[in-house]
RNA sequence: GCCGAGGUAGCUCAGUCGGUAGAGCAACGGUCUGAAAAACCGUGUGUCGGCAGUUCGAUUCUGCCCCUCGGCA
């Protein structure tokens, strides 16, 4: 267990300049980037989800390059395709493996705290998601649901009372493995030598931050880029396009609410995830901050 | 200048037949194991425009003043 290999991690929220930082970091460590970003993975959906740099050839595929240093994990689904924190566990091991056989630093960089986490210390040996075991599950209310669970998993059914995504997760593996969900958990160890640094920026900052970028992102084309989604024939309820900025876009183009109204909500529910995302991270005990105002 | 409406939380407003006030949004705190840009849980932060009067007690009633928005000039 002594030869882990040894990565690099920069978290923080939205709009904290985790991107800069972590482009400094491989310029002065001679790393590349493994994207650690739930949104970045669709491919098409680049001014919506802040990718920076351009798509380049690259044999049989196309990486992202940003200044020369590729970012990898962006661009690889299709929006209608769903992408899971165990298949970035998957495919982000895979990248580690092949920068660190080049000799160089893999840095991981990017705010879905969740991937980050499961990357580090691995998720349990569990069922994985059962499509249509959910869509059954998911006719019924969330009452029912509970209910169930309280028989089978009483712990996190009393956890997750009123959450039915996760009433139905637990329920899922219940079903599926016969356990409960604590059944499943055991203890963690690190499956890499990793600094974590985690970037904090004071609210009002960040926030203000994130006002005019959302601004910007509409004014840069984010709107067109959704339509051009839209007419490659990607439903509008798609996994892709139900991200932030992207609903609130499709709701403007259906007639629903007007363009201010738009911005307003695609900014404030930024705001909101970038909140999440800081008590994420503030809870994380293996983050050194670094605090930017 | 006159007439009308109004001034209560960061914003929009409700309310108190007189006993120091509450909704939505914002903001703040938290949860998190295959949907995580998701899905949830919790918290009211206030010179009730100012001054005086009546009253045991005024944000509420009365008077004056200040301010805002309409309309008429």
């Amino acid at each position: 267990m002594n030869n882990l290999k040894t990565i690099l991690v920069i978290s923080g929220p939205t709009a904290s300049g985790k991107t800069k930082l972590a482009l400094n970091i491989c310029r002065e460590k001679n790393g590349e980037i493994i994207s650690a970003d739930s949104r970045q993975v669709y491919k098409y959906l680049d001014t919506g989800t802040n990718k920076e740099g351009v798509l380049r050839h690259n044999g049989q595929s196309f990486v992202r390059v940003i200044d020369g240093i590729p970012q990898y994990l962006t661009d690889i689904i299709n929006p209608d395709q769903k992408y899971s924190a165990a298949d970035f566990v998957r495919d982000a091991g895979l990248k580690i493996e092949e920068i660190t056989k080049k000799g160089k630093i893999p840095v991981v960089a990017g705010g879905t705290g969740l991937y980050i986490k499961a990357l580090l210390y691995g998720l349990d040996e569990m069922p994985q998601a059962d499509e249509k075991l959910r869509l059954k599950l998911a006719e019924k209310p969330a009452e029912e649901l509970y209910k169930q669970l309280l028989k089978s998993d009483p712990e996190a059914a009393e956890k997750n009372k009123n959450n039915p995504q996760r009433l139905l997760r637990a329920l899922e593996v219940n079903i599926l493995s016969g356990k409960t969900m604590k059944e499943h958990f055991k203890d963690k160890t690190q499956r890499y030598a990793f600094k974590h640094y985690s970037i904090a920026v004071d609210n009002e900052i960040l926030y203000k931050r994130i006002n005019e970028r959302c601004e910007e992102m509409i004014e840069n084309g984010m709107i067109e880029e959704t339509e051009k989604v839209l007419h490659f024939g990607f439903k509008q309820d798609c996994a892709g396009l139900s991200g932030i900025g992207y609903r609130h876009i499709i709701k403007y183009l259906n007639g629903e609410i007007s363009k201010e109204t738009m911005l307003e909500e695609f900014s404030k529910d930024t705001r909101h995830y970038a909140k999440r995302q800081n008590t994420w991270f503030k809870a994380q005990s293996d983050t050194e901050f670094l605090k930017f105002s």
